[in-house]
RNA sequence: GCCGAUAUAGUUCAGUGGUAGAACACUACUUUCGUAAAGUAGGAACGUGGGUCCGAUUCCCACUUUCGGCUCCA
């Protein structure tokens, strides 16, 4: 339905419907672009000195809609750039867009309906009147957007419109979002009990409680176990690092301003928090020869590591200023390369059947245009960027190519997550870099006995275990599989007589290393009931005068189902779900 | 960082130029109940700092937080 060229069409002309409203209640509004996206249409407007904000798009809406009915027919024509820059007198942004147009050597077209012409290459509905109804659009919300997406340039107010073809698409399309937001992590991380913040601590750094770490830690101990299987070695790395190590790897001119600086009391040493472990993982690979046979030597590292991201960049478990990475880097000789990309492909492949995560595959190439963005000659990025491409096509693996989306070392394939509200992003990435180790001046000996520099592929399986706990919540609406659960079984005395032999089974569960509380007190049976389905706890154990005499335990599941088994088997039960990670 | 909004118990909300109320949650007691929200009592909040005013939680300013975007993301 999305991509419905209809719809575009109607979407695209509610933003012309949308400036000609503005118009009429700021004359001297600058309009520059607005487009069709999904879900409806924006307007990026210049207002100059008026303020503009959300009480505002009602009177606006209400123009649109009164003037919907006089939109019968577009008509448009061809002008010359002279006719186009004089109907656009004093209209700095549309003057710019005129002139690339001409430059491009474009026809110049105005579309003209109900009265109002605007600079437009088209894309209308017909008849606007009959097309679209007045009810299946809605005004959103204000946001800013800088003019063409450059941060140097002035920022404008973009209005959000919603449009569908029907009131009905509309509404269900805000009832979907209204679920979303149900599942919303930072929400669920509250009332679930899995992390919170201090403004004491400060924004963008998580404190984990013991239920949230308990989910962090099943994360990174599959990751831990991905890793093992593909011959990874752990190592332990500080947190602090000295300057001179981020200006060899190139992070220090690339990204000086988003390393948070530390000063020693003692020496004079400019000092950082790592912002990542790749220049510390070659100086663990440099305190040794190395042979050719040596290689792959393969290094993993969770270690947290610090960015300086700015304030509004910040939300949730998604965007941090402390949070560490499944990192992992791989120094192997050219003719390996293939294969350790492949075999991490592969374990990744694992980790996301394993979550039944939404994603899809980025290839993230570098951006020709724009050269100096990146380390390296052409000759190497050519060469990496080929080598990624080949690996790809030769498994048939499907992906898009984004160019510019590169890491400033070398050409990236990355998995992109979808979370609850649709926003995308990247969790898993393998980076093949041909820089980093020339500047640390690796080497190791060949078999023809000559010092050559081994290739490094960066890569993380999950990316962030912090992050991708905000994902998984959302991803399973805070029922995460009984693996994942904080808690796995909860056991509830139907009364006070019931107690002893309850705690007899809460320590057979216990001494099986199963995630297990009691929930005992003066509550009502069914009200600890609800306590422990508020958690999402997977398996909750009811034990009355029933049990106590049949022997036989009677478990809820959290779909309200009842089953009823013997401890034993129960046990069995869960330490198989536990072991398949189910 | 930029644009717009936001801020009252743990949570969700109400309210006022004379310093605040509810529900759920919490604590104690009562109820021992086979699928929650029964009784009694209690504790608990106006983000921070300025300003206006006799007096500010309420009006103004700044900062901070959070939210929606933009930009950025090794």
């Amino acid at each position: 339905m999305e991509n419905s060229e209809h719809l575009a069409h109607i979407r695209h002309t509610l933003a012309h419907l949308l400036a000609q409203a503005v118009l009429e209640h700021y004359p001297s509004a600058l309009l520059t672009l607005g487009p069709a996206v999904d879900n409806g249409f924006y307007y990026d407007i210049d207002f100059g000195t008026d303020k503009v904000s959300d009480e505002d798009l009602g009177k606006i809406s209400k123009t649109m809609v009164k003037n919907l009915s006089k939109w019968t027919e577009f008509t448009h024509k061809e002008v010359s750039k002279g006719e186009a820059l004089k109907s656009f007198a004093g209209n700095i942004y549309k003057a710019e867009l005129i002139n690339e147009i001409a430059e491009r050597g474009e026809k110049i077209t105005l579309y003209t309906c109900g009265g109002f012409t605007d600079l437009c290459r088209g894309g209308h509905t017909e008849h606007p009147n009959k097309d679209i109804s007045p009810d299946s659009f809605v005004l959103d919300r204000i946001a800013g957007a800088y003019w063409r997406g450059s941060e140097d340039n002035k920022m404008l107010t973009r209005i959000y419109g919603l449009a569908f073809e029907t009131k009905k698409d509309l509404n269900a399309y805000k009832i979907q979002q209204e679920e979303a937001r149900k599942r919303d992590h930072r929400k669920l991380g509250r009332e679930l009990d899995l992390f919170t913040f201090s403004d004491l601590v400060g924004v963008g750094m998580p404190l984990f409680t013991p239920r949230g770490n308990i989910v962090r830690e099943q994360i990174i101990g599959f990751s831990r176990e991905l890793n093992d299987s593909l011959g990874f070695g752990e190592v332990h790395t500080p947190n602090i690092n000295k300057a001179e190590l981020f200006k060899i790897s190139g992070h220090y001119d690339k990204y000086k301003e988003d390393m948070l600086s530390v000063r020693s009391q003692y020496v004079s040493d400019e000092m950082f928090l790592k912002p990542m472990n790749c220049p510390q993982h070659t100086q663990i690979y440099a305190s040794a020869p190395r042979s050719y046979r040596d290689l792959p030597i393969r290094y993993s590292d969770f270690a947290v590591l610090y960015r300086d991201e700015r304030p509004g960049e910040m939300s949730g478990l998604t965007r941090l200023r402390s949070f560490s990475q499944d990192d992992g880097h791989i120094f192997c000789r050219p003719d390996q390369v293939e294969e350790e990309i492949g075999s991490v492909l592969g374990a990744i492949q694992k980790a996301l059947e394993v979550y039944k995560i939404d994603s899809w595959m980025r290839l993230s190439l570098r951006d020709p245009n724009n050269k100096e963005k990146y380390l390296g000659d052409d000759e190497t990025w050519e060469k990496s960027q080929a080598i990624m491409k080949s690996l790809l096509k030769e498994k048939n693996i499907a992906h898009k190519e984004a160019i510019g989306e590169a890491a400033f070392y070398g050409p990236k394939i990355d998995i992109m997550a979808v979370d609850a509200i649709g926003r995308e992003w990247q969790i898993s990435t393998i980076q093949l870099d041909f820089n980093q180790p020339a500047r640390f001046e690796l080497v190791y000996t060949d078999s023809d006995g000559k010092q050559k520099t081994p290739v490094m592929i960066h890569r993380a399986l999950i990316g962030s275990p912090d992050r991708f706990l905000g994902i998984l919540t959302e991803h399973y609406a805070g029922a995460f599989p009984t693996w994942l659960s904080p808690v796995q079984v909860s056991i509830i005395p139907v009364r006070e007589e019931h107690e002893d032999e309850a705690e007899k089974i809460y320590a057979k569960l216990k001494s099986e290393s199963i995630r297990v509380e009691k929930i005992s007190g003066n509550e009502s049976l069914g009200k600890r009931i609800h306590k422990a389905k508020d958690f999402n706890v997977p398996y909750v154990i009811i034990f009355g005068d029933k049990e106590k005499e049949s022997g036989v335990l009677t478990i809820e599941k959290r779909d309200g189902s009842k089953i009823e088994v013997s401890l034993d088997d129960f046990i069995a039960h869960i330490k198989e779900e536990t072991k398949n990670r189910s």
